[in-house]
DNA sequence: CCAATTGTGTACCGATCGGTATTGAACGCG
DNA sequence: CGCGTTCAATACCGATCGGTACACAATTGG
């Protein structure tokens, strides 16, 4: 029970309109002004309860990564490798159409300025952090015969990703869900094992 | 011959130059400051010679899709559908890692403040072109028995695309020349006639 | 050599950028 | 009530944004 004047807005739910600015325009055509704007507070209230753009920035990264990307956390715990590319696939498609467009991962900063490197650093540490994260999976799913032996489990979570990123990217560019789960489709019979709608070989 | 002073720089030349800060930065992240000393030339002599900032973007990306981008031109003149696959995979590697990192196409601007909505279009709008032009590859391919007669050929051009995409992406982030090409060649498993390295099921 | 034309360099424009100082209002506590 | 504390709102900060006015240098045509 803090002493004095109380908030009069909630903080997470601000953070939310945020995130979805900082989604549909990026970090660099993100101005303060667009903030608080869409968040319906006052510059110095933004600053007193987020610090400056740039921490603005990072906690919505966080709130992304808990929420919409949280499809990602669930995807790793499917049982078998192409369940987890499956999950992985359909999870972004339903986010970089659902939301504004694209994966705020992508779109949020792929190259800037001098001045905002560090939010292009931060949004590219997301990134490697998911890829070593299914990389980690594809490497257990080898260890028990899930995959074949010789599987380049970094090469496999690498490909996968590029699909996931490219979907955004296509996403951006104003494709429907259905042209993208075909693309996903496609992408899946690259996986050992070939296609999912045949029965495997040796069933 | 025109009379007056004649221009003291080279048009092509330094339009190279502003080519190599705007795929490093993007449009939003570069500033008209970065340019010129870029270019090596004052600002009025920019607006004279380029117009303004949008107006040199627009002949940066016709230069680049004429230059660095040229091999998806080439790509589609290849034989067979695979081949052109595997040309524009190659070739977008060696391009995403030979540069200063990424596709143009894909770095420039994938999302913008609202200024800046006509250089995001017309981004968006090469990448159209190109995704329409494998499209139209491979309806050829398949309309020539090259693809199998139900393929989805659209569906296809978009994989093809969407794996483009995420290998720039991957590059931002940097990833090797080789990292990429492992992620091509798993990417060229998934077209119809399996994997390249063995050969065709016919054969 | 003179006039007309065109590029170069400096210095500047209003607007907007991210960030803050300051004032006054709204609370808990004594 | 008074007091310390915290938030809200206006108004402002220097820096930088994209873009340009203006004076001068360099060239061609007469």
């Amino acid at each position: 029970m803090p002493t004095g004047r109380p908030r009069e807005f909630d903080v997470d739910e601000r953070l939310d309109r945020a995130l979805d600015v900082f989604w549909r325009q990026g970090y660099e055509g993100t101005a303060l002004s667009d903030l608080t704007a869409a968040m319906g507070i006052n510059r110095p209230s933004l600053y007193a309860a987020y610090g400056n753009k740039e921490a603005l920035f990072r906690k919505v990264l966080d709130r992304y990564a808990e929420g919409p990307a949280g499809y990602v956390r669930d995807a790793v715990a499917e049982p078998t490798a192409r369940a987890v590319a499956a999950a992985i696939l359909h999870g972004a498609i339903d986010v970089v159409t659902g939301g504004p467009g694209g994966c705020l991962f992508v779109q949020g900063a792929l190259v800037t300025g001098r001045q905002n490197e560090t939010a292009r650093r931060e949004i590219e540490e997301r990134r490697r952090f998911s890829e070593r994260m299914l990389a980690d999976r594809f490497e257990r799913a080898r260890d028990e015969g899930d995959l074949p032996p010789d599987t380049d489990t970094a090469a496999l979570a690498r490909y996968v990703w590029s699909v996931s990123y490219g979907l955004s990217v296509q996403a951006a560019g104003g494709a429907s869900r259905e042209d993208l789960r075909r693309v996903a489709d496609t992408a899946l019979n690259a996986l050992p094992g070939g296609a999912p709608a045949d029965p495997p070989p040796d069933a």
